[in-house]
Order: structure tokens, then C-alpha cells, then sequence
DNA sequence: TGCCCGATTAACT
DNA sequence: GTTAATCGGGCAA
């Protein structure tokens, strides 16, 4: 069984844990499965929440890492992200994607009929079919619900400018795995 | 206080 | 390609 990711895991700087991600298995009360796709955020960067202080939605972002910061997206949606970096950084990656791969029917259930590929393919989208919503928000991630386990074997990643953000966009801060067909969209050139 | 916009998605034409 | 849904934060007045 793959090693168990501790809070550590979370106290680097925010790129390369978001790195480090692609390729790990998480679990959300049993459900999920290998992320392939996340995003960058540091605190400096002005497309993050964090960028101008504290407010009581970001909150979480100015805590210790290793927590869950869960926070709505146009009224409608619910976004995960880890917090990173030491305590204060306020810098978190956001789970932009996984490949389904435990309890599928759960997810099938919470999403409607949508097909393998689009269940958890965005933000959003992973949210819902794991059942995450603001009720999350603050949770540490190495314990229950959460379960994080760290990658086995070779990981090929590539990386490219962040998703349906409107600052900062020339950063290259997404990064996926290589060839996986769970994108939210596919990364340009796709190799 | 009011108005605009966004780390999105699905359902249109 | 375009647009509605819907709410917290930023900023102008």
C-alpha cells in the first residue's frame, strides 16, 4: 500500500508540492481517485485569493499547511485547494482534476449521467462528484474524510499557463499528467 | 450602498 | 461561439 502523506508533505513551496501532487490518490470519505490536474497559487501572485489579505472566505490560505481551503466559485461551484508553503504564506494549489478510479458509482450518482471522463474533469465538477462543498472548508488533510497517498512509480508531467483566470496569466503554474485523457482541457502541445 | 467581476459549468444557437 | 446561474469581494460614490 502507498505511503500515507503527512502534513510536511504540504510545507514546501506551493510549485513544487503542486508537483509533487500529480500522480497522488485522493480519497474523500472513500471516493475518488490519482489527481492529474492542479494549479499553483502564491500569495504574491495576483490571480490568488490570498493576494490582498485575509477576509473570512480565504481565511484558511493564512493557516498552517496541510489543510483544506474550499471556497465557492461564481456562486455556484465548490474548488479544493491544499494549503502550502510554511504557516502565513497564504499559498495553496488548487485540485483542478482526478482520474475516477474508487466509488464510481457515488460519483456517477452525485454528478447525474456524465460520462467517465467528465466526472471529475474541473474545479467544480470534482467537487460534486465527491461531495465536497463549504462544510469541508478547514479540514486537515491527513486525516478522515480526506485521504492522501503518495505516488508510486515514474510520473511524467507537463505544465503550461493556468485555466479561466484574467491576471497574471503568463505564469506557468498548471501542471498535469502527462497523456491523461481526465483533463479539464488538454495542455498545448500536447505531447 | 451599489455595481462589476470572477481559480466554472452546462445548455443553448 | 454565447449565455445564464448566482454570491463574495473589491472598489467607486
Amino acid at each position: 500500500m502507498p505511503e500515507l502523506l503527512s502534513l510536511t508533505f504540504f510545507s514546501h513551496s506551493v510549485n513544487k508540492v503542486a508537483r509533487q501532487l500529480i500522480g497522488t490518490t485522493l480519497l474523500f470519505k472513500g471516493v475518488g481517485g490519482r489527481i492529474v490536474e492542479v494549479e499553483a497559487y502564491h500569495h504574491t501572485d495576483p490571480a490568488a485569493h490570498s493576494f490582498r489579505g485575509p477576509t473570512s472566505r480565504n481565511a484558511v490560505m493564512f493557516g498552517p499547511p496541510g489543510y483544506a481551503y474550499v471556497y465557492r466559485s461564481y456562486g455556484i461551484h465548490w474548488c479544493l485547494n491544499f494549503v502550502c508553503e510554511p504557516e502565513g504564506s497564504a499559498s495553496a494549489v488548487l485540485i483542478r482534476a482526478i482520474e475516477p478510479q474508487t466509488g464510481l458509482a457515488a460519483m456517477r450518482r452525485r454528478r447525474g449521467l456524465a460520462d467517465e471522463r467528465l466526472l471529475c474533469a474541473g474545479p467544480g465538477r470534482l467537487c460534486e462528484a465527491l461531495g465536497i462543498t463549504h462544510a469541508h472548508n478547514g479540514l486537515a488533510l491527513d486525516a478522515p474524510p480526506f485521504e492522501l497517498f503518495a505516488r508510486t512509480g515514474r510520473t511524467e508531467i507537463v505544465t503550461g499557463p493556468r485555466i479561466c483566470i484574467t491576471k497574471a496569466v503568463d505564469k506557468p503554474w498548471r501542471y498535469g499528467l502527462k497523456g491523461s485523457r481526465f483533463l479539464s482541457k488538454p495542455f498545448s502541445p500536447e505531447a
